[in-house]
DNA sequence: CGTCTGAACTTACTCGGAGTAAGTATTACT
DNA sequence: AGTAATACTTACTCCGAGTAAGTTCAGACG
């Protein structure tokens, strides 16, 4: 006899919602921990103690949780950066500690990172976009009121966010992937290059 | 009537391979310039004139096509990178003409940028730093030789290789998306931030 | 010259996942 | 009580990846 007995058809005994949109982001999170990133939206379902239509009632499909999770992820992520340096004035060291918890972050996350990042649809480009900019956005401000307390042209703000955020991004799947280097050590090798430059001065 | 016969089944006349693995990718970029990113193998197998196990024969699945388009891009845009900074030495100025040439043949090859770069399938990350490896490769050793020939540490090159390739990637992305900006005052832009960083000195 | 083996294809599937239509049980309103 | 709305599940359809089996031609061997 099977343990599990599937809920039957019909609405559900108290007539409130079985699951809401939140447990279902969670459950899918869950499923991407066991799965890996390839997981199913049955599998996600299932996860949540629900069907397929149910997810597509609360969230939607395969992009839509996707983007969810991309929001949670950057929230996270901006969570975590935004208490390691808070207060701190910008500078080299703070820049140290912003890229040190950026990848402190992403490794806690790794699964999640790993499928916000690797498209499973084909409009992945527009998510990655879409991702990068929930953490350009504030990295901009900060940017841009930086160099205008500095007197200097804020206007460069945008490009440079998606570059440093782009920079980030290709350099944490590599550490995850390829390289056992303490986060504080390639935070330091990245901070060189973004805080200095290439030039020898 | 069908303008097109279709091939009957069974050996060709002549005897030979109908089509090689190059005519094969070569029909592949023609469909992704066509129908956009999310192509399917049937229709790659169509524009080359077979069927999909020839394709499976001749490059393989998926993942395979994705690479070998990848090694493609990433080939031509090693040489015209190459062509654009080719005697010069490394400084800022041909840090510019570097960075213009990386967007120049992005934007030449959209399509099969975005092709390469939205994951169609689960290992997407696997293959982002495929594509970046082989444009991580010459990138490090140049400036691997270039931090030696100043005297300077050269074991930080790899993970600046991974830095710039993914600065320029996701850049490259919101560019040719979100921005109208030319390539070369893009650029411009990036090379500021990258020879002369964000210290105000 | 006929036959047999292997090469180079196509046809015709299977399998799995995304997304949706239709059915069923419960609540809420009149 | 009877009816409408709600919150589910079941049971599809559709499409693409990947594969097994069938078909035709070339070359070798008698």
């Amino acid at each position: 006899m099977k343990v599990t007995t599937r809920r039957r058809p019909g609405r559900p005994v108290g007539g409130k919602h079985v699951v809401d949109r939140e447990l279902v982001l969670d459950a899918a999170e869950r499923a991407i921990r066991r799965e890996g990133a390839g997981v199913s939206l049955e599998a996600i379902a299932i996860e949540a103690g629900v069907t397929k239509p149910v997810v597509y009632a609360r969230v939607g499909g395969r992009t839509e949780v996707a983007n969810a999770l991309s929001a949670r992820l950057a929230n996270r992520i901006i969570v975590a950066v935004g208490t390691a340096i808070a207060g701190k004035p910008i500078g080299r060291s703070t820049l140290v500690s912003f890229l040190t918890a950026n990848l402190e972050a992403v490794a806690e996350h790794r699964d999640l990172f790993l499928y916000v990042t690797g498209g499973t649809n084909d409009d992945s480009p527009h998510r990655a976009l879409y991702l990068a900019s929930q953490s350009t956005v504030p990295l901009a401000a900060q940017l841009s009121a930086w160099r205008t307390a500095s007197g200097r042209d804020p206007a460069i703000s945008v490009p440079w966010s998606y570059a440093i955020i782009g920079m980030l991004h290709l350099t944490s799947l590599w550490w995850l992937n390829e390289s056992d280097l303490p986060a504080g050590e390639l935070a330091e090798q990245l901070t060189e290059l973004l805080w200095s430059g290439l030039a020898t001065e």
